[in-house]
Formats: C-alpha cells, sequence, structure tokens
DNA sequence: ATGAAAGCGCTAACAT
DNA sequence: ATGTTAGCGCTTTCAT
C-alpha cells in the first residue's frame, strides 16, 4: 500500500511551526493567529495531510465512535425492516455530529459480551447503543458497572431510573390498538405477539389487557398467541386460533411481517381480511401499504427511535452530568383497510 | 467513567517481567516459555487487563477493522431488504476473522468521499467494502491511486481487471429469467428496472435483450421502464404500459419489492397474475414467498455477496500478494406461482 | 527466553 | 501566541 504517511511533524516543518501549533490549528483553537493558521493549513493542503485517528484517540482518550451490536445472522430481527430503519437513524443521529459507527456481532450471549468488552475495554468507542435489553441482561450489567455510557432503545427490565432509554409508550400503543378494535365492535379479540422474554412483547400484551378489563371483555388465555413464527409454526397457531369454538373477530398482531403470515395463513382457510376478522399491526413498514389489504398499522416511528438514541448518548458522551433520561417516541395508528365495524349477527 | 486503566505495564509488574515479554504472551509468541505465560496470564485475569486497541493500531498499523460506507438515509436501498442481507454476510465473514465493521454515513458524494478518506488516511481500517459502484467513481479512483484494499459488491464500470468485485453474472440471470418466460410461450415481455447508471441495471438490460434476440423476438421501446419506483412514479409506467396496444403478457422486474408494487397496480387495473400475465421478479427475499400470487424470483444469494466480499477482502489484507478476484456469486431462479404458460388464442 | 528502549502520531500541560 | 516536553499504551528491534 502506497503510504507516504504525512504527519503533523512534517506538517510543522513546512509552515516553520511547532507540531503543538498545528495540533491546535486541527482543533481550531482561538490562540492561534490567524497568519499562522493560514500558513499552516496551506502546508496541511500541499501535504495532503490527514491526522491519524488512532494516534489522536489515543492521546485524547476519545474516539468520536458509537458502538453497536448487530444482531446475529440468525437473528429474526433481520428478516424485518425494524434493524435497517433503526441503523439509519442511528447513522443519521450520528452523523450529525460527526460521530462514526464501530459495529460487531456476536453468535452466542457469551460472544457478544465479549464483544462489548472488547469494545469498551479496547477503548474503540465513547459510548454504546443497545439493540434490546433481556430480562437479565449481563451487558447492561456490565455498562452499568463500569459507568460506562449508553442508551437502550426499548425499555430496560430492570434499573429502570438509571438507565436512559427511548421507547414508545408500548402499553399505551398497543391499548389504543385494542381499543380501537373495541369501538368497532369487537369484543373477541386476540393477540398475536413475539417472544415473551423480551420487554416489549410483556408491555403490550398489558396494554392488550388493560383495553379489554376497561371494556369489561373477559380475557381468554386461548386468544394469546406467542410465535417468533414469519413461518411455519405460526401456521399452525393461527388455525387453532380459528377453530375455537369461539373464533376472534379481530386480531392485533405485534408486527406487519407477522400480520402478512397471519393474512396467508386466513387467506387459506378462506377467511377474508376484513370482512369476517380486522387486524391491526405494528410497525407501519412500508410492507403494510403495499399488502392486500393494506394493513391498519400502529407507527412506532422506528427511524427516530434510533436517531434519539445517538443523539442522547453523544450529549452524554460530551457532558457527564447529563441526566439520565426517558425518551418516548411517539406512535400514531394509520388506518388503512384492514380493519371494520362487527357486523351485528 | 470509572477507568481502572490496566496497562500492559501494570500486568507485567505484577508477573515481575517486561512489558515487551507480556506484548508478547499476548500475540502468542513461540518463544516465550510455558511457565511465564501462564504467570502472565494469570496476573492479567486478576487485574482484568484488556489491550488498548488504539494504541496497539497505531504502534503495528493495523486496526483489524473493516470499513463501510452505508447508503445515506434518502437512498432507496434502505427501504429494501438488500442492505441488511448484504451487511448480514460481510459481518459474518468478518467476525470469522475476527474483524470488526467501522461505517460512517455521506449525505452528498463529497461527504461520502471525504469518509472514506477520513477512514482511510486516518488509519481506522484496514480495508473497505464498497456496496456498488457508479459510472465515474471518484471513490473507487482514490483507492485504487492509494492502493488501499478494497472489494466491490457488483461489477465495476471500468478498470475492470483491477479491482477485485464479488458479483452475480447479471447478465446470464436476467437471461435465463427472460428465457424462462419465453419457454411458456410468451412473446410480449416487458422489462421493469431501476436507474441506467447502475451497472446491474445495464447488464440486466443487456441479458433481457439476448435471450429476447437468440428466441428471434422483436425489441420493443415501449417494453423497457426505468423507476425507481416502490412509489407513486412506477404505477403510472405500469399503467402506461398495459394500456399499449399490444400490452406485454408477461413482465421481468429487477426487484421483489418493486414487484410488489407492479402486483397492486395490475390488481387495480384488474389484471390478473398469472392468468392474464406472468412475473418473474428478483432477489428471492422472504416476502416474494408471502406475497399473493408467490412470485417466481431469481435467487442471486445476497448474503453470500456480502459474506465473499469481507472474505476476500481479509485474504488481500493479511496478504498483499493476493491475485485481483473476479468473483460471482451463483443465481438460482426459484419458480413460484406468478408464471404460467401463455394460453393460446 | 527475556529485558531495555525507541518509536507509532497525536494531545496537552507547562513554559515563555 | 507559540514552543518544549512528556506522555497515551502498545509493538518491535536490538541487546543479552
Amino acid at each position: 500500500m502506497l503510504d507516504i504517511a504525512v504527519t503533523i511533524k512534517d506538517v510543522a516543518k513546512l509552515a516553520n511551526v511547532a507540531p503543538s501549533t498545528v495540533s491546535r490549528v486541527i482543533a481550531d483553537s482561538p490562540r492561534i493567529s490567524e497568519a499562522t493558521k493560514r500558513k499552516v493549513n496551506e502546508a496541511m493542503g500541499k501535504l495532503g495531510y490527514h491526522p491519524n485517528l488512532n494516534a489522536r484517540s489515543l492521546a485524547s482518550q476519545s474516539t468520536q465512535t458509537i458502538g453497536l451490536v448487530m444482531p446475529s445472522s440468525g437473528d429474526v430481527v433481520f428478516q424485518n425492516p425494524f434493524f435497517p430503519t433503526v441503523l439509519q437513524g442511528i447513522s443519521e443521529g450520528a452523523h450529525e455530529k460527526k460521530y462514526a459507527l464501530h459495529m460487531t456481532t456476536g453468535k452466542s450471549e457469551k460472544e457478544t459480551l465479549e464483544a462489548v468488552v472488547e469494545m469498551v475495554q479496547g477503548k474503540r468507542v465513547d459510548g454504546m447503543i443497545l439493540l434490546k435489553s433481556k430480562v437479565e441482561d449481563k451487558i447492561i450489567s456490565y455498562l452499568l458497572k463500569r459507568n460506562f455510557p449508553f442508551v437502550l432503545i426499548g425499555k430496560p427490565y430492570k434499573n429502570v431510573e438509571e438507565i436512559t432509554h427511548v421507547d414508545n409508550d408500548n402499553f399505551r400503543a398497543m391499548q389504543e390498538a385494542t381499543e380501537h378494535l373495541i369501538m368497532q365492535g369487537h369484543h373477541q379479540i386476540a393477540f398475536i405477539g413475539g417472544c415473551l422474554e423480551l420487554v416489549v412483547t410483556v408491555e403490550r400484551l398489558l396494554g392488550y389487557e388493560r383495553a379489554l378489563r376497561n371494556a369489561g371483555i373477559e380475557l381468554k388465555n386461548e386468544y394469546i398467541i406467542h410465535e417468533e413464527f414469519l413461518r411455519e409454526g405460526g401456521q399452525e397457531a393461527v388455525k387453532e386460533l380459528m377453530s375455537l369454538e369461539n373464533p376472534p373477530t379481530a386480531l392485533v398482531v405485534v408486527d406487519d411481517f407477522m400480520a402478512l403470515g397471519v393474512l396467508n395463513t386466513l387467506d387459506e382457510l378462506g377467511i377474508s381480511v376484513p370482512e369476517d376478522i380486522s387486524i391491526v399491526s405494528f410497525n407501519n413498514v412500508l410492507l403494510s401499504e403495499m399488502v392486500k389489504p393494506p394493513l391498519t398499522s400502529v407507527d412506532i416511528n422506528i427511524f427516530d427511535l434510533g436517531y434519539q438514541a445517538s443523539k442522547n448518548l453523544i450529549q452524554r458522551i460530551e457532558n457527564s452530568n447529563e441526566p439520565i433520561k426517558r425518551i418516548i417516541i411517539p406512535h400514531k395508528l394509520i388506518e388503512r383497510s384492514s380493519c371494520c365495524h362487527l357486523k351485528n349477527k
């Protein structure tokens, strides 16, 4: 590799100043005369100088970089537009403050923790963004113990008061989605959600239950389904659900992609949406308006989740007195054609 | 931030050896006695030592990191599973060799180039992966000029012999897709593709034309459409196409998401797939099997595109004599229900 | 097999 | 306003 490796010394020599002066010009220090600034800048231009960021990071103990752990290859989340969209938001927020992103993957929980330790203690990043919290989260414990800046996207399972996090009000979002169906006359509403170890699932389930209780509707266990699906497993679940003695007339589904799977299964069963059954789903990704019927979906503003995460992380990085925050990103029910009033029988 | 910053010196002191010895143990140098290795490892464990990677990078002139420029927020590619999937592949390949990823975004071409220069000259990365090549690509020129290791995903517009790239045989892939339709009796086949400035579009268009020519079918300009769509623009295009005097009986579409848009427009027009018109699309993302009708789609193995890119980049990084390569990832036509034999009239 | 010492290229006190 | 100098924490000759 061609590498003329121009250093600060070369610039200093050419401009006839000390290396520290060059350093100050780079940092745009106020106490350098305009004259020498010009002189130095000229020299930098001539030599095609670019600072060695490793050296800078080493000396200044800061990297202008945010760390991220990607979901591992096998993870379902990858099939889903959530990850790219939140990444886009994170990237945007970082870019605005001239921060870069540093990412690694972990295939197991153990590997993931190691990756985080390497980033943190290896001093590769100034802060971290966590994409989900697990019930007993070692990464969070680790970061908390070291008092290392991080923000969580989602709601922490514990230590809520000590963790800056950006999240939706998933409880209310789901409550409102359910109420939307109730107002359309539905009483038999089933819940189709993901893994119960994820805090978001728990919150939404609670919101669903609250809406039913408020309306004086009895909760039924058979109406609650947890599936990773996007795949076969879910089909069975839906079939069972629909062959109950009293099948639901409406469904809340926690993800548009899942909803698409449900849609297909219903179609196979000869059940039509929204005539026979109404559906509200979540995320409002592009897909939801392209599918048939277009899905009524709760927009949780995924991009903003990421954007606020990096923005607030950087604030915390640059000011260690920044208080712990909980940032709630607004959601909005987008009505399309997958719901309708229950026909009176 | 709590930071006890254990350094190599602390370990050395505790183990009663010189810092250089510790360094050798970390590098697992063969000329250190097993005894001291044990001693040093023990000391590292006791102190919770982790090497400072910036210091290491500075001293060793290597980062074990791969650079990447993300498509900017506005970019269409973000709406599409291509990016996350290829990223997943890249990440997997990097992870296997213990490389991390470093990413930034650029909002304009100028910013993007600056981001690359910062990574390269700032010595933040050992090599780069480029996600697309433009016709006159300044980034490629820059990397080539500096002789900096990089691999391109896609086909270079020029300097093909000097650039390691991983790509599909897009010409053949599209030729085969078109031939598939021809074998089903279709003669009136339209092409719906993206921006002509992307090399991939050009290649596929050529493959389409070749297939038609080989079959002695006349090419019609009205049958060729270029749209970014996923959105309104495309709808119009499809409507015009279908109101031609001789509308096509089959469509090749370069992307599953686009195909979904087309499907919707056709539905509005009361045209049914595959009865009235057949469709072959590209990418074979999860969506294509969930949509109705399930799409016949060319699987281009997006994950592998990314995986091979990082794998080969790392080979090049670790051995500067590694030859320039062209890696062709196989494609495969996955037949589903969006195509059928043309009914004889 | 191990130690001593000189950098890697930068920042930041401290001097002037 | 600018120069001098001492690190940041590691790797790597060169000694021994």
